[in-house]
DNA sequence: GGGGAAGTAAACATCG
DNA sequence: GCGATGTTTACTTCCC
């Protein structure tokens, strides 16, 4: 099992290459947006501008056939251009107007063949400027109009009007236009004709220059994105994305910023659709942060989304707030309260192009974690399938946790076929009952074949029997003939315990395996003479004269005692826990920044980080607590009849009061955990707090 | 390979 | 005598 964790880890390193090998425009498209807001745009365009313009902007879809169709680094980019072309448009024609003034109005410019829409068109441009300010000082200073001027500042504001849509629409145009050329510059660039698309590729040769040499400047440490160096290690990035992932993102992105400076150097990549790039750098602010904002692309990967804020704004748990700390990727600013956090999040991370894309990455990133897990589900699958048909080989490697069982069971099933029939030929290995609303671990794969099983189920890796185990798998175990991988003593024990008054007799003992176990509902000669083999042998089970009879108790004592296998020691079971926790970390990298925050200890990270490996690790921490969390059987919710959420809910943490010497943090509270060949260790954490953090 | 724990089988005793 | 219960022994397997 130690290899195959270590095959299953490579193996998972070339599923998340395969599942990052769909890479998406999305992703390119923010992080190449996330790299150019490192850099300085070349449009000076005020903070105020910009915001207003994200706030009004009416964005379409990327030129490109980019997937966006909402405010991308494309339309944010192309917004500042236009705004710029505006700008200059305007002043232009203010002074035409002003001169026109005298002669009348001037018809609005051409170029207004094509209304094509696929151009981002700021609704902000339309309306802020329709008095340009010249106006407004030659008003004030008038201080009087007549109706005449009043109607001629009217019309001009019209025809400003009208001006601005045809600039828009000529803007449209261009974007097409270059669209084009950039399709057809491969095999034959072209140069821009018109001078109002010379002008535009100029600016834009500008800006992408001006990118280019802050993608130089970049500092390596925040960003090891470099244009021409794609087998960079992404470092910062792999923090929050699954390495393969990155590299199929930065081989992408690099290839289009190939593709973009060498279209630059031929004057034809002009076109705003060529990348994705933004220069959305919005203010200045944001360039100032923007090399941080580099690290803010990769950070944004673990961002919760934004969309979410509106509802948990009111909420002082908000998952972008934690210890006084914005935790909007990259930000990191500190917040002392929550109300300026409130401020602060709406002031910076309003809706916008870089927020937005933030959480489109985010979004992707999720989905890939999705199918990621979906793939290792699949591969999970296929092992149990394929170590169940492997089960007629004489030896199975030993799994931990109930995968352990799964096999064991298999493997024995094997082992023993032929003498494990004997026992009920009138109960022949009866099919199993597929079950799917059992444990999650188990699957119905491992309940083939599962016979009369000589074997047993090693406590050292296996689950120590708890409440919450049983309680997890209890219609698992009831209607599957399914022996369960704990001991007869902890069987027992947990039988005993599970009484109101922790004593049972013989029978109802008996009774407890019948019930609890449908594997136990056959071959009772044997294994009641296991039962009453156990109650004799071990010490811990006390036999008491009662009224009705002999009632047996567990003498928990005696129990801690006959454990000497401290599992603290058992280097096997720590393997695969940080075999577990190994194979969670690339895709738990995503997460590294949050928990990071939180200084959640190794394992309960592991559980925590990733949700596509939450479960797994979930379910492992949800095996490993199990056996702590048996103190609920011997404490006050042990009565039987308490609910399988409730035994599952507990999670111990604590160290163990016998063996001080296993307190080694969450690592050792693993091991001590599972060392246990029996359950005993549960007693340990009686009336323990429950452990919080793992949440 | 040894030792310990556990599972299985069996013999035996006791008791109702 | 029978079955349930309880004890003990022997053997085997597994794991460390």
């Amino acid at each position: 099992m130690m290899q195959e964790s270590g095959t299953e880890t490579k193996s998972n390193g070339s599923a998340i290459q395969n599942g990052a090998s769909g890479g998406n425009h999305l992703l390119e498209c923010s992080l190449r947006e996330v790299r150019s807001n490192g850099e300085t745009p070349s449009v000076e365009i005020g903070a105020a501008d910009l915001a207003h313009l994200q706030q009004q902007q009416v964005l379409y879809p990327c030129p490109l056939g980019c997937e966006l169709n909402s405010p991308t680094s494309f339309s944010l980019q192309a917004l500042q251009v236009a705004r710029q072309l505006l700008l200059q448009q305007q002043q232009q024609q203010q002074q035409q107007q002003q001169q026109q003034q005298v002669s009348g109005l001037k018809s609005p410019k051409r170029n207004d063949k094509q209304p094509a829409l696929q151009v981002p068109v700021s609704v902000a441009m339309m309306t802020p400027q329709v008095i340009t300010p010249q106006q407004m000082q030659q008003i004030l200073q008038q201080q009087v109009l007549t109706p005449q001027q009043l109607q001629v500042l009217l019309q001009q504001q019209q025809a400003l009007m009208l001006q601005q849509q045809q600039l828009q629409e000529f803007y449209k145009k261009q974007q097409e236009q270059l669209q084009l050329q950039l399709l057809q510059q491969q095999h034959a660039g072209k140069q821009p004709k018109e001078p109002q698309q010379q002008q535009v590729a100029t600016q834009q040769l500008a800006f992408q220059q001006q990118l280019l040499q802050m993608q130089q400047l970049q500092p390596q440490g925040l960003l090891t994105i470099q244009p021409g160096q794609p087998t960079l290690p992404l470092q910062p990035l792999a923090q929050g994305m699954i390495p393969t992932e990155l590299q199929q993102l930065w081989k992408e992105v690099t290839s289009s910023h190939t593709a973009e400076e060498a279209a630059s150097n031929n004057h034809s990549s002009l076109d705003l659709s060529t990348t994705c790039v933004s220069s959305s750098a919005p203010s200045k602010t944001s360039l100032i942060i923007n090399p941080h904002a580099s690290t803010n692309g990769q950070l944004s990967v673990h961002t919760p989304k934004r969309e979410s804020l509106s509802h948990e704004e009111h909420s002082h748990s908000h998952p972008l707030y934690g210890h006084g700390v914005c935790k909007w990727p990259g930000c990191e600013a500190v917040c002392e309260d929550f109300q300026s956090f409130l401020k602060h999040l709406n002031s910076e991370h309003a809706l916008d192009d870089r927020s937005t894309a933030q959480c489109r990455v985010q979004m992707q990133v999720v989905q890939q974690l999705e199918l990621q897990l979906a793939k290792d589900k699949e591969r999970l699958q296929a092992m149990m399938t394929h170590l169940h048909v492997k089960s007629t080989e004489p030896k199975a490697t030993p799994q931990p946790l109930n995968l352990v069982s799964s096999v064991t069971l298999s493997k024995t099933a094997s082992e023993a076929s032929p003498q494990s029939l004997p026992h009920t030929p009138t109960t022949p290995t009866a099919p199993i009952t597929p079950v799917t609303q059992g444990p999650s671990v188990i699957t119905t794969t491992s309940m083939h074949n599962v016979g009369p099983i000589r074997r047993r189920y090693s406590d050292k890796y296996n689950v120590p029997i708890s409440s919450a185990d049983i309680a997890q798998n209890q219609e698992f175990y009831k209607n599957a003939e399914v022996r369960p991988p704990f001991t007869y003593a902890s069987l027992i024990r947990q039988a005993i315990l599970e009484s109101p008054e922790k004593q049972l007799t013989l029978n109802e003992i008996y009774n407890w395996f019948t019930r609890m176990f449908a594997y136990f509902r056959r071959n009772a000669a044997t294994w009641k003479n296991a039962v009453r083999h156990n109650l004799s042998l071990h010490k811990c089970f006390v036999r008491v004269e009662n009224v009705k009879g002999a009632v047996w108790t567990v003498d928990e004592l005696e129990f801690q005692k006959r454990r000497p296998q401290k599992i603290s020691g058992n280097p096997s079971l720590i393997k695969n826990i940080q075999t577990s926790h190994t194979y969670c970390t690339p895709l738990n990298a995503a997460l590294q920044a949050s928990m990071a925050e939180n200084s959640i200890p190794l394992y309960t990270t592991a559980s925590m980080g990733n949700p596509t490996l939450g479960n797994l690790a979930s379910a492992m921490r949800e095996e490993l607590n199990g056996a702590m969390e048996h103190t609920n059987s011997n404490g006050s919710d042990s009565s039987p009849g308490r609910s399988p959420m409730q035994a599952m809910h507990p999670v111990h943490v604590k160290e163990e009061p016998l063996d001080p010497d296993e307190n080694e943090g969450p690592l050792s509270l693993v091991t001590t955990a599972n060392h246990s060949p029996d359950f005993d260790h549960d007693r340990d954490y009686e009336d323990e707090p429950v452990n919080e953090d793992i949440e």
